[in-house]
DNA sequence: CGCGACGTTGATTTGCCTCAACGATTGTGG
DNA sequence: CCACAATCGTTGAGGCAAATCAACGTCGCG
């Protein structure tokens, strides 16, 4: 468990030793069942977790009562509701697990002494926050720029992690497709 | 100028004046006319820019040669293409003056020097990247849920600054819609 | 003045949604 | 271990939001 945070921090900031573990100690390894929440709508979300090991999807609930899918993540992911975390102002989505997952969750107020213990997660989590900017501005630009089939065709080419392991009517959701439609895009195509 | 600049500073990190001064002696003040651009597609965008007064849109041109806004930005904001600027790859958009505009340019390499003098640097720019995934998320969230005549009304009522300077093809495209059928939009009601 | 940039209108088309109904599969309690 | 209920995916009919295409009006500017 040690191992995997370290090689993932060790890809954008180098740390030592005793700095990995100074940081680790104050992580939370978690588990949840599938279709357990990490998070609820109303809720401030205090945490970021960090996936070792599962899939989970944010979403929220629209004006028809129909889930929308804004996010899913997988291992090695820090996951959150960004809004709520941030600005801790109550969250408009709900963080739920796919599958039974396993976590490392860090607090704010944890995060927040830790900036200042070790500077260097301060570097380490603005190379973050700019991967997660750069992630959802080019999600953004596939959505602008596709037609549902098109969005499809990449997801399952490109996310192919997640397609393999997500019910149909939930990739339907975060392609903003119905899965009538989706199906029928399905049948038109070999 | 500096004050203004230290002014937004301020909002974020307690910088002294010391400090505002070695940041600011390394900006540079730039002004460019209306239609100028700051970048072009197939460049590698070096620089960030605070824009002290003015418009600017970024812009892709689409598979059918249609211009494609993504962002508007105005005075007080930092603006580049993120992901050219923090990836260092050639950007598939645009950054153009949509009127004449009076910039500070801050060059990527700059920043990287800087963020080793003023570790404070480091946690300024972490808070505005999160800022910016919030404004982001907000922004495909509106897409996501609303109708284009929804967007158009939520458009002038909260982003007005834009909406009284820029013209309507430009609104139309920014907000995903043709020109025509925002003209057709703006007829049906009063 | 004349040209190009900008906005408008109307006719037609289309991508995708809604609703309703029906198989197939999964899972759970008796 | 079966029966019945959810859950999940598929089909088809009908409808609507918004795009496309083509043409025309208008204004500002060189």
């Amino acid at each position: 468990m040690k191992a995997q945070i370290k090689s993932y921090f060790n890809r954008y900031v180098d740390f030592n030793d005793e700095e990995i573990d100074a940081i680790y100690s104050k992580l939370e390894e978690k588990t949840f069942q599938k279709k357990e929440f990490l998070l609820k709508e109303n809720m401030i979300c205090r945490h970021n977790y960090f996936i070792l090991k599962g899939i989970v999807r944010l979403f929220y609930i629209d004006s028809k009562g129909h889930e929308k899918i804004t996010l899913f993540a997988i291992d090695n992911w820090w996951v959150t509701n960004m809004e709520s975390f941030i600005k801790e102002t109550p969250s408009t989505q709900y963080l739920q697990a796919v599958e039974d997952i396993t976590v490392l969750s860090l607090s704010k107020t944890t995060l927040e002494t830790l900036y200042i213990e070790h500077p260097k997660l301060e570097r380490l989590f603005r190379i973050i926050a700019e991967n997660m900017l750069i992630a959802n501005l080019r999600k953004s630009d596939l959505f602008l720029q596709m037609k549902s089939k098109e969005r499809y065709t990449f997801f399952v080419e490109h996310l192919s992690a997640f397609a393999q392991r997500v019910p149909q009517y939930m990739i339907a959701s975060y392609l903003e497709i119905t899965p009538e439609y989706l199906s029928e895009l399905r049948r038109n195509r070999h």
